[in-house]
RNA sequence: GCCCUGGUAGUAUAGUCCGGUCUAGUAUAGGCGGCUGUCGCCCGCCCGACCCGGGUUCAAAUCCCGGCCAGGGCGCCA
């Protein structure tokens, strides 16, 4: 087939943009087949673009020769453009349809796609992230990448308004350093690297300039995870901030929490409807439950956790059943969370971190920092690390570490609560995992 | 890494327990034809599949073994 060159045409609207007021005006339009329904002397053509579709009507006897040959060939996914007049009337349900004064072919897409595009036989996960690119192109796919993208946004915007200045750290790192999660090798000229796991050293060492920090960024983990809430590759959203304890960067982030939600169920109610999904803009401050607090209703669920003990997912799907929204887990004992936590001075047993936790799924996690080098240092070999390895980010406390606190968001766990999806994977573009590398 | 479940047209499923009735059903997508107001359009006709390898048996989609792949769970995970 002879394809058509855009030429001099350019975008008068996207089709959400096409208002009965627009009667008898001439619109360009661009997009894509999404749909034909063929009556034989009347054709439908339903055109989508990122924002929504249109009515493109070609009555058979009304049109020109060209304008029926060229939709006599159209196809599901063909790129095109048309150019036409708008008219109002009562039987579309927006109001309004385009009848055609030409249409070109920009590309055309195989006759059986690997999904069905309508929505009517919905396609296996798998089945869909291996045809990603075709699968985002469903308005209820591309509504979940919306409502992150606004979420995003807003966050920024958040954080920008309160002074925090964006950084870009390393994504490759010299030695596995932190401890826990497990790194990606990677080749570095003639030394091996690895993929970093978290901004966590670097953010710590800016508060020292910046004050307040932050970052949004992909980190790695080389776990051994297969769950619905796991990736290899994630995107972190992370801030440091000088001059802080755990419970101002706590309310920092409830605050945020509220602002993001309030801001998507603002912006992205289309969205939303597509999904079938009303985020809910919670009330602060959020509940916050000690470590011990955690214990008890989980006794009283007959769930027994020797203090000290972490706690286990199936616990956390109870707990959730109990708490089903926002809430924090704090006063942690202080081994089972990161060497850099500050212990707490009353009681070094409990440390100074928290969870942000959205029912059963942990949406961030932060604390105070520890701020004194000989304490690090001390922690350090508690946890089985060597100082000799962290040397480079030891000089830092010799230069007047402040005292500071922070967290880290998961980006795809805020996006699974904003939109209800169920499976990690669906809120990634490409995900990553143990057992998925391509596309 | 461990456990459970599964793998049937492009997609989604029925059939598998209890082997023969399966020449493998259905929906949707796709092809051809018809239809001037559809919007999950409709009507008629058509195309298209048992993951791979081995075994048991007169006979395997169905039972057994191995492999690969997928989903779920656990553990791991700041």
């Amino acid at each position: 087939m002879k394809l058509d060159s855009i030429g001099d045409w350019r975008r008068t609207h996207y089709s959400v943009d096409v208002k009965p007021e627009l009667d008898g005006q001439e619109v360009t339009l661009f997009g894509w087949v999404q749909e034909i329904r063929d009556l034989g002397g009347i054709r439908f053509i339903i055109m989508q673009d990122r924002e929504g579709t249109i009515q493109v009507t070609v009555p058979r006897k009304k049109v020109s020769s060209e304008v029926l040959s060229k939709s006599d060939v159209l196809q599901k996914r063909y790129s095109i453009g048309v150019k036409g007049v708008v008219k109002k009337t009562e039987m579309t349900p927006r109001g309004i349809e385009v009848i055609p004064k030409e249409i070109r072919i920009f590309s055309t897409a195989v006759l059986r796609l690997p999904i069905d595009i309508t929505g009517k036989t919905p396609a296996n996960i798998d089945v869909r992230l291996d045809a990603r690119a075709l699968d985002l192109c469903q308005e209820e796919n591309l509504a979940v990448f919306k409502i992150q993208h606004t979420a995003v946004e807003a966050i920024r915007n958040f954080l920008f308004e309160r002074g925090f200045i964006e950084a870009h750290t390393p994504r490759i790192i010299a030695s596995a350093t932190e401890g826990g999660a497990a790194l990606f090798p990677v080749e570095y000229f003639e030394k091996k690297a690895f993929l970093a796991q978290s901004p966590q050293l670097y953010k710590e060492e800016l508060v020292m300039s910046f004050e307040k920090v932050f970052e949004v960024g992909p980190f790695f983990r080389a776990e051994e995870s297969h769950t619905r809430r796991h990736l290899s590759e994630f995107v972190s959203i992370d801030i440091e901030q000088a001059f802080a304890t755990a419970e101002s960067v706590m309310q920092l982030l409830e605050q945020l929490m509220h602002f993001a939600c309030k801001v998507v169920d603002e912006k992205c109610h289309n969205e939303l409807v597509k999904l079938k999904y009303n985020v809910k803009v919670p009330k602060v401050p959020f509940k916050r439950l000690k470590y011990d607090d955690v214990l008890q209703d989980l006794k009283r669920e007959g769930i027994e956790i020797p203090w000290g003990e972490d706690i286990p997912t199936p616990a956390f799907r109870t707990l959730g059943e109990i708490h089903p929204h926002f809430y924090f887990i704090v006063d942690w004992p202080t081994h089972s969370k990161a060497f850099y936590i500050k212990p707490r001075d009353d009681n070094p047993e409990i440390c100074e971190g928290f969870d942000l936790m959205w029912s059963w799924i942990e949406l961030a996690s932060g604390g105070t920092r520890i701020a004194s080098k000989e304490l690090l240092i001390k922690r350090l070999k508690e946890k089985g690390l060597h100082p000799e390895s962290f040397k480079h980010h030891l000089k830092a406390f010799d230069y007047g570490m402040p005292p500071h606190a922070g967290w880290a968001i998961g980006l795809e766990r805020l996006t699974m609560m904003l939109t209800d999806k169920k499976n990690i994977r669906e809120v990634t573009l490409y995900p990553r995992d143990k057992f998925r590398l391509t596309p």
